[in-house]
DNA sequence: TTGTTTTTTTGCCATTTGGCAAATGTTTCT
DNA sequence: AGAAACATTTGCCAAATGGCAAAAAAACAA
């Protein structure tokens, strides 16, 4: 749990009893490969810290086709937020793509530490404004380069994810098809 | 000042002495079309609630190409929240697009808000993170989907900001040259 | 109105990316 | 190891988009 802890404490200060009771309320789980830790349709009912491993938010567009919408590593948080926090069925699947490890925070316990612990709440939404921000900072720029440029800056900032990914999840966050992908791989290379 | 209340009053519940401090805080100001409200290289010193008029925030890619980030209507907060929150500075430039009528609140004005009225770091958190997944999802589909989808999308979530905005704001926003945007226009016609 | 400037459209052709299917390579399971 | 399932690469060609420059249209100023 020492990640959680490290992680947690980048955003504010809590003394040993907070924390303590903060991990209390965590489960360590394991997710294997493939399997969801949650999914479309469903309404987000925990938050997950990723100790070890890569997930990734995905959903189907209205041809069918599997977007990946991002990738989120080790030492993040991982919610659905506007499905968790609104109560609302989440339009996307949160899937692991390499065996993970997370702590799981029920919603029950969640709010609890929101209620109990004075200053978790401003910890949080530090937490998830950086979070959300980042979204939209590697989000953004996908939008306006080329396929190759877009490749090139996946590896520059993700070099320890590229290789544990399989290429239609990283094509279909690029935007571009597996083809092409592996195309502008070979004309790197 | 109307437009405000109501907005900020679908986030939480506050007293008519609390909204009555929030409005005390907020000046009324005008910008040109074309004028900038924020610029990159400065921190962000103020918050901004549109009222009337259409703003962008826009960057200069690595090629010197103007690149439109996403376009704010009225009734939404204006803010580089990264900027403004650290105090670094911030990489966009926020233009009106079309003469605009804003509320302004300096970041000390703002401050005092959040360290007098309860709940308010509450409201604004809540206004914040729906902005920030308002971003993404209007961001990420933009990655996936052809031209076309691109710009039929744009016109269906904002049928009245279309005809407002130069088109080169637009292309740039949606990814594409203005030559091809112009192209699809008019083969949709 | 007239002339000037800016924006948008268009033509022509090059380049990029997609679609599909087959071939090759890799993993998994027994 | 061998077979089956899955992932990646490649070839071929079509479609989409870009680059550049000129023309047309629209906006602006005198």
């Amino acid at each position: 749990m020492k990640e959680l802890v490290n992680y947690i404490l980048q955003f504010g200060n809590l003394n040993q009893q907070q924390i303590d009771l903060i991990l209390s309320k965590g489960q360590e789980r394991e997710i294997r490969k493939e399997k969801y830790f949650a999914e479309a349709g469903k309404v987000a009912a925990e938050v997950g810290f990723i100790i070890d491993g890569i997930m990734r938010v995905c959903y189907y567009d209205n041809k069918g086709e599997e977007i990946t919408k991002y990738f989120i590593e080790e030492n993040n948080l991982v919610v659905d937020l506007e499905s968790f926090d609104n109560g609302i069925c989440s339009s996307c699947y949160v899937q692991a793509v390499t065996d993970c490890k997370i702590i799981v925070f029920s919603k029950k316990g969640w709010q609890e530490l929101l209620d109990t612990i004075i200053g978790w709440d401003t910890i949080v939404h530090k937490i998830i404004s950086k979070a959300l921000i980042q979204k939209v900072a590697r989000r953004s720029p996908l939008v306006s380069e080329d396929a190759t440029t877009r490749y090139l800056s996946f590896m520059k900032m993700f070099p320890n994810v590229i290789n544990r990914i399989p290429l239609s999840y990283l094509a279909s966050y690029l935007g571009i098809t597996q083809s092409s992908l592996s195309r502008i791989r070979k004309n790197i290379r």
